[in-house]
DNA sequence: CAGGGTTGTATGCGTTTGCATGTAATAGCG
DNA sequence: CGCTATTACATGCAAACGCATACAACCCTG
């Protein structure tokens, strides 16, 4: 049985979180670089230019997103038309299918990247000092690695 | 025109912050508590009930969501349809719409929420010391405060 | 106090989503 | 080995979503 103390330091901390995600996440989705493509699409792009060759199995990549296996695969039918990813069956698994980022999704990419580096500084970047965000990086990578072992 | 530095420590909070918030809710998604209800309706009725009589106008209750106007309009539908809110016109703007927490709404949304307590508790609990949790509670506090005044 | 602009909500419509399930390949167990 | 369970992905279908727009009430300026 948790302390109430230890309940509320969670709680608080994790609906303060939340809030503030959703405060900021409502402007970046107005930001001009996400006309182009959604933000959802742009994570996906995110999340493969991360990996060895801009390259994952559909089931990993899905596994650094919100959205559900059946929308992540036709989201990558879309991409895929965009000609921003490439399908190939994974040679190791004959099950598995591996998405990799085409020159044009990397590129595509790493414009709005810079983009949004910029755009994410104009809203947030005077909100805190440089210690605080570090610090707030530092125990959000801690929490996620936390979520990420257990 | 920033420095680098400045724009670094921005983006890589933000980075860092929503990778942890994609992490936590894809498990608090999995909770049983929102098998009744789905998270973002959850949201609502939790945003309403943090109003004065649980009662908000459509607008200043979309601002604080992510979904469009139109779907929180559609959501108030069904939230209806289950007898969770009630809508009556604004007497002081016959424009607005008073959305209101039904007594069976408030009641769901605290069962609700006490289980989602321990939910989040079990999730992340351990995850940063009673200190570290009142520190991210505090500068995520701080972000959005600053996003809002803008 | 008229007339055009603005604001708050609802609705038509095409798109995206999730759930349930299907299919094919692998893993594991006797 | 063979047979079932499991895993990885795709697809049918209904629900939910966002965009554009319609509509009605307010506001404001002349």
């Amino acid at each position: 049985m948790p302390s109430p103390a230890s309940l509320r330091a969670s709680n608080a901390a994790w609906e303060a979180l939340f809030r503030a995600q959703v405060t900021v996440m409502r402007e970046i989705q107005k930001l001009p670089e996400f006309k182009e493509i959604s933000t959802r699409e742009y994570d996906v792009l995110f999340n493969l230019s991360r990996c060895e060759a801009g390259t994952s199995r559909l089931k990993d990549l899905n596994q650094h997103l919100l959205i559900s296996q059946p929308s992540l695969s036709r989201m990558a039918d879309r991409l895929e038309a965009k000609g921003l990813v490439t399908r190939k069956p994974d040679p190791t698994d004959q099950r598995a299918v591996l998405f990799t980022l085409t020159e044009e999704g990397a590129r595509l990419q790493k414009a709005i990247g810079r983009e949004h580096v910029k755009g994410i500084h104009a809203l947030i970047g005077t909100a805190l000092t440089t210690e605080e965000f570090a610090t707030l990086a530092e125990l959000t990578t801690k929490l996620r690695l936390h979520m990420e072992a257990r």
